[in-house]
DNA sequence: ATTCTGCACTATTTCTACAAGAGTGCAAAA
DNA sequence: TTTTGCACTCTTGTAGAAATAGTGCAGAAT
């Protein structure tokens, strides 16, 4: 029942624009007021649809002002959104590049930027997570979840990784998650990188760091 | 004010013998009650001091039951722990090998072994953190600010760390601590391995992960 | 001389009951 | 098929009172 946030190129689908039109009034009222300045009643009416609708399109008032759709299983990939499905199908066939970190590198980019469908919206993000550090620890979450599903997909592809080394790699991954939204939360507005950028420079230099 | 856990060697001071009966009874009533299930009231009267005495061993019910001294600070060790002014000595100079990783593998010993003075209250400290979930947290905080000083002298170290990446390496550290926490929590009553033990061999086990 | 203790104090936390808002199920309307 | 209204549950915030955690200090005890 829950869309995907965007399909991707031609013109928006009705149902995207109302998505659309709900996530930029809540980032607007939170933003305003912040998160918890603000009912979803007043969402509602301010996004012009029924307090029972917004439920249609998001699950919580935390999704809406975060404009996330649901957490990426990357084990079984909404069929709805072929690039996640394409990405995983890849990464299970050996990667784009046949080297685990790379590839993980790859598939982490997919999953980080896939919570970012617009840059204007990317942008309010930031904004709002500097303003409520409260959602930093929803983002973080929802990153521990996905990183859960990653590994598992890892796990598929590298038999020799045990549940417990799994277990820290998602502890590591999230580790570099985290530090990589406070790097870029702090980011001053006119810095161009993206999340999934400051995660892939971060996780570099986590990978130099543990050089032997 | 505040001592030191134990002294090396040697039959036991009084203040230490006092300090032993405080923790004790401390982890029994937190076995037997739960962490809330007992007021720093009975528990001065089971160690046989008084409440305000209680606060002159530990600063918090939570050191009481957890049996740990103030959290070192590497960059400057209390002069009263020798071993510790010993080992960041050791390390400031180029550390036991010369090679960053492996130095830093022995000052995190030191730092997480010098929560555990002593055999059986390790134990005790395994199933009350087993039993008490919340515990965890606090265990956490404390390792996460003496990780920071520990990478405070690394960079003293290392000045070419810069303070993003000396940030970075703090997450990842803590990252690995709390999987070893974890793991050490779960471990059957008749496993040997300290919580040092542990903690190294998943710092390895991170380094492998992170290997290009 | 140092540590312990009682006491008076402040600061958190907990509890209760209640209100407000978040989130769900369902059937009719659009 | 999506939206909406409505009735519902569940979680969270609030306010005031009680319990408990934690502090400062001066005198007693060792």
């Amino acid at each position: 029942m829950l869309p995907c946030p965007f399909s991707p190129g031609g013109p928006l689908t009705k149902r995207e624009q109302t998505w659309l039109r709900i996530v930029r009034a809540a980032q607007a009222l939170c933003l305003d007021r912040g998160f918890d300045g603000f009912t979803l009643d007043e969402l509602a009416e301010a996004s012009d649809v029924s307090r029972r609708t917004l439920f249609n399109y998001f699950p919580s008032k935390v999704d809406a002002v975060l404009g996330g759709g649901e957490t990426p299983d990357l084990l079984h990939p909404d069929p709805r959104q072929p690039h996640l499905v394409e990405a995983t199908e890849l990464f299970r066939r050996g990667g784009p590049h046949g080297r685990l970190l790379e590839d993980l590198t790859a598939l982490s980019r997919v999953l980080v930027d896939g919570a970012h469908p617009d840059r204007s919206l990317a942008r309010s993000q930031r904004a709002i997570l500097f303003a409520t550090p409260r959602l930093l620890g929803e983002v973080h979450e929802r990153f521990l979840a996905a990183a859960g599903t990653l590994v598992a997909l890892v796990r598929e592809r590298e038999p020799e990784l045990d549940e417990g080394r799994g277990r820290l790699f998602v502890r590591l991954l999230v580790a570099v998650f985290d530090n990589a939204v406070e790097t870029w939360v702090e980011q001053p507005d006119d810095d161009p990188r993206t999340l999934a950028d400051v995660f892939e420079t971060h996780l570099e230099d986590a990978v130099h760091l543990l050089h032997p």
